[in-house]
DNA sequence: GTGAAAGCGCTAACAA
DNA sequence: TTGTTAGCGCTTTCAC
């Protein structure tokens, strides 16, 4: 490739000239070169590489009205996730996927309140063809402002508007966080366990209350005294667990929400001499790398496929874009299957 | 803000029609409205609201060639660092900066070796006005296709083919970590220590050769039995404390290359029943959130201000982009300052 | 200070 | 199959 004189690359009108074509010749073969005959084809693609042309991305928006972005929108309460393997898979699974359709990831971080507005800008401004937003929580202004600029979305995690999985319109791609708890307490009550207590997540996020009600459907008559509240951190996750072990001395089991709630749990079941799992077996939640198979014992947990989720988001937004294909404008949902993961903790 | 029918958002033409003023005029106003007559001003404004307009970014691209967006590279080897806070916070940091300008962040993710071609393609393609790109090992083809593309740069980091710190045209940002582990090791001397240790990072990367090179500024004389090296991880800081402790039982201090290590380090010294400070003080680096206070006993160490430097990275971009600004096209690199955290380790 | 007009580089009808 | 032509929406000389 050429190197540029800064400032004034070849146009499509140089690349027609030296192939001898007309410039809409040359448009379509850069365009994939279908119904142009083979001699001109082979012209038109030596042209482009001698003059080392590339196309002109704003010009080409500007006519076809799609910019060939995508932006991935993470809210304020979300940004430390950013240090979450969790969400890195995540993006990676969106940016694999991106790349494969040859599309631009733009991200998009709301520092505090005073971004909506920026971003309602950003998005009515038609920079991106699509967005993708992560699970939000309750009153969160932020799906207002997208379903007003008309950008189509999916989200990432079961938004908490949706009374339930799989309902609504809007599009969203999610673990099956309820399955995958109703497993994991089934798991343990086939090991004849009978106190099973559940460390659950913060209520304002539907992972926490969707693995809530795995737990319930499972453990119909579930005392509640069995069931105390952490925010997915491992120190919340040890306060919970001596909680529940002063409440309920007698437990024989624990499904927590997560893996590093189960790891904070593992820590004060060890600093109090309990066994894992020979008096207490425990279960954690999204295998997630660095915590499940390095605690000691390691963690039993449900596995969850963080980054096929991202995959899957991009995938849904990029069809739904695509006015080719037969589908609707606003994909399906999707649920991910969940499986279960047996180590030493249960 | 009027809801938008699909596909068809108010031009300029229409709000320059509705204010019964020339497009131009009102082009001027959108762009801040120099020598436009305040009522003018005002009408357009008022047009402008009314209308809901929002003007057509791959327009204003196609004719000022400014793209309004930056690109964030980040190569293969590091896309681990996503998980790692310091990462995150220098993508706050830049975020921000670039907000703060109405610039887009673009993220480039190279998931394999395979992707150069397409970051090539794209910087060529001239999608973005400048690139931010991260500290890079030794032979990374990278540089050269940033440079080969023409795109201005900043890099986090020193990169490894610069010579010495400050050196060369390429700019970029990083903190002083020479400086810093000087004052780590002078610290421990002061302390009184003799026998001071050192557990390096890995050699391909100038962190880690120029916070070794800040340990020998102090201790010229430095036995090569009292430095080893680990992989900036828990694990291998722990296994570095380790080798050490059998080859040089007497020593009396330890400056770990980061944080990570030092907790290793901890861990290891007591499993070993060795007090710290006692017996051995120890000081870290970079003062990570969520290591250095938490450790038992909590981390002296160096601080470094890492949103800051994205912000720096960032601005540095901008102001080089900014041709207005009387800088050169490559503006100079930055060394942000570091400070010793005393805690209670040493 | 304001407007008229010329493009920026490309795609997409429409003709040939 | 190929070429001609008309814009996409905006900024920016250049006259007025």
């Amino acid at each position: 490739m050429p190197e540029q004189s800064p400032g004034s690359r070849p146009t499509l009108e140089a690349v027609a000239a030296r192939a001898g074509v007309s410039r809409a010749t040359a448009s379509r073969v850069v365009n994939g070169g279908a119904g142009v005959r083979q001699p001109l084809v082979d012209k038109v693609l030596r042209a482009v590489d001698e003059l080392g042309y590339v196309p002109n991305h704003a010009a080409r928006t500007l006519v076809t009205r799609r910019t060939g972005a995508v932006a991935v929108i993470i809210a304020e309460p979300e940004i430390r996730i950013f240090s979450d393997p969790f969400f890195s898979q995540q993006i990676r699974g969106i940016s694999k996927e991106l790349t494969a359709h040859d599309t631009q990831l733009v991200l998009l971080l709301l520092e505090g309140p005073g971004d909506f507005g920026r971003i309602a800008r950003y998005l009515a401004g038609g920079h991106v063809d699509g967005a993708l937003a992560f699970s939000l929580h309750i009153d969160d202004p932020l799906p207002a402002i997208i379903r007003r600029s008309g950008t189509p979305t999916v989200y990432g995690g079961r938004p908490s508007w949706t009374s339930a999985p799989g309902d609504q319109g809007v599009p969203y791609v999610d673990a099956d966080n309820r399955g995958g708890a109703r497993a994991a307490v089934q798991y343990l009550r086939d090991l004849g366990r009978e106190r099973i207590a559940h460390i659950a997540g913060p209520p304002d996020q539907t992972s926490s209350t969707d693995r809530l009600d795995g737990y319930r459907d499972v453990l119909l008559d579930a005392d509640p005294s069995l069931i105390t509240e952490g925010e997915f951190t491992v120190d919340s996750g040890a306060r919970a667990m001596r909680e529940l072990l002063d409440r309920r001395p007698d437990l024989d089991a624990v499904f927590a929400a997560n893996d590093l709630m189960a790891s904070g749990a593992l820590r004060v079941l060890r600093e109090r001499g309990i066994s894992v799992p020979g008096e207490v077996a425990l279960v954690g939640f999204d295998d997630m790398e660095s915590i499940a198979e390095d605690t000691d014992p390691p963690l039993t947990t449900i596995r969850q496929d963080v980054e096929g989720q991202g995959r899957l988001m991009a995938r849904l937004l990029l069809r739904g874009l695509d006015k080719d294909s037969a589908e609707a404008r606003s994909p399906a949902s999707v649920i991910t299957p969940t499986t279960l993961v047996r180590r030493a903790s249960a």
